[in-house]
DNA sequence: ACTATAACGGAACCATCATTCCGGTTGTCA
DNA sequence: TGACAACCGGAATGATGGTTCCGTTATAGT
């Protein structure tokens, strides 16, 4: 969360309450969003801020900007899990499947976030937010290098991740059952040239 | 989509325009939800039917009570699926896979039963939905069979079909890739004892 | 044909929220 | 310490969408 949301150049420096309201605002918003989920009202929000909506406002335009600068950042954490996945020289296998376990983690955490995931909303937001992190191009690097070490199918897309979180956002809100999902799904990845049986 | 959606015993018949308009509803609610999902509005499917909401709100005297009998009937279609699978003496594994794919195929062309399938709502359907009809106890049965042929991991389990639904709900509002997700699903579904690797 | 009644249509109602407005405060700078 | 802009709070506004109401119309039985 850098100090620019507002995306203003910066003429005048925010004044101390400002500054002091604005973190009062994200803090209250991170808290009410990840538990109740995107329909979370604004006013609620304010509330549990301790603020006016009108504050609120000021500091973010829009109930979308607001989300979307929550979610930018959980994205950007999830980001520095795979750059740090990308450094370790352990089973590769276990460096990618271990930063889409961490993602799923966060997310069970935040309702909003999964169904951010999950919902048509995605659309809007991910060549944003995709843009800004290197988040896919980390994962996909991360599934390349397990592919090279045969630890991941060969076929398996970068493409494919998304579709796996979306699913996870979905899963997640419904049931605990999201460990079981992650399971199957990082099967589904695995690889599995091995013939099995004379089909 | 039986007679009595309204669950009045039924102490008159109902009368010959009103059938009429019933089946007109039906038929606007299905094709209306199916493009456009559960954000349908009421007047949006009675003027598609050509009658007042009023007419709409005397044969459904809810939008969820709506939603739900067609939901209902979809599911019905994939419980008799999933009952021609069991009668199929063929490839046990197929039969299991197949009925999946069929539910998907279905969940591609109806955005409300996407819908359903992987947000909240279906917590409330859920529980009715598959009391009503057996398709939980088939499916399971089905898994099972394939379970005993050695073709579907043995520590799969009835309670993770839900799961790929949900995930599958999601997935398809969002990318063309549901094909994508089954792929990998069922195989983190197969039976995948035999090791691969040193791990 | 005629009436009692079931069914219609669609305007009006109401609740829910995001967003806007503006009179009152407060921080900052001289 | 005073003045002025930057901020604040929260009532009011507006849009959306489900649901209700009631005067009108079609149907079934005589």
């Amino acid at each position: 969360m850098t100090t620019s949301d507002t995306a203003t150049g910066d003429p005048r420096p925010l004044r101390a309450d400002a500054v002091r309201n604005r973190a009062k605002i994200v803090e209250a918003a991170k808290a009410a969003f990840s538990e109740r989920g995107l329909e979370t009202q604004m006013e609620d929000i304010a509330r549990r801020a301790g603020v006016g909506v009108g504050t609120l406002y000021r500091h973010f335009p829009t109930k979308d900007a607001l989300v979307r600068a929550l979610i930018v950042d959980k994205m950007e954490r999830m980001a520095e899990h795979a750059k740090a996945a990308m450094k370790d020289d352990g089973d590769p296998w276990e460096a990618f499947a271990g930063v889409l376990r961490k993602g799923a983690e966060q997310t069970v955490r935040d309702r909003a976030l999964a169904q951010v995931f999950s919902s048509q909303p995605q659309e809007a937001y991910r060549t944003a937010l995709e843009d800004e992190t290197e988040l896919a191009a980390r994962m996909a690097w991360l599934l390349r290098r397990a592919q090279d070490a045969g630890l991941a199918r060969p076929d398996a897309d970068p493409a494919d991740i998304p579709i796996v979180m979306c699913g996870l956002g979905a899963v997640i809100h419904n049931e605990r059952n999201w460990e079981r999902y992650l399971a199957l799904m990082l099967d589904g990845f695995r690889n599995t040239t091995v013939e099995r049986l004379p089909e």
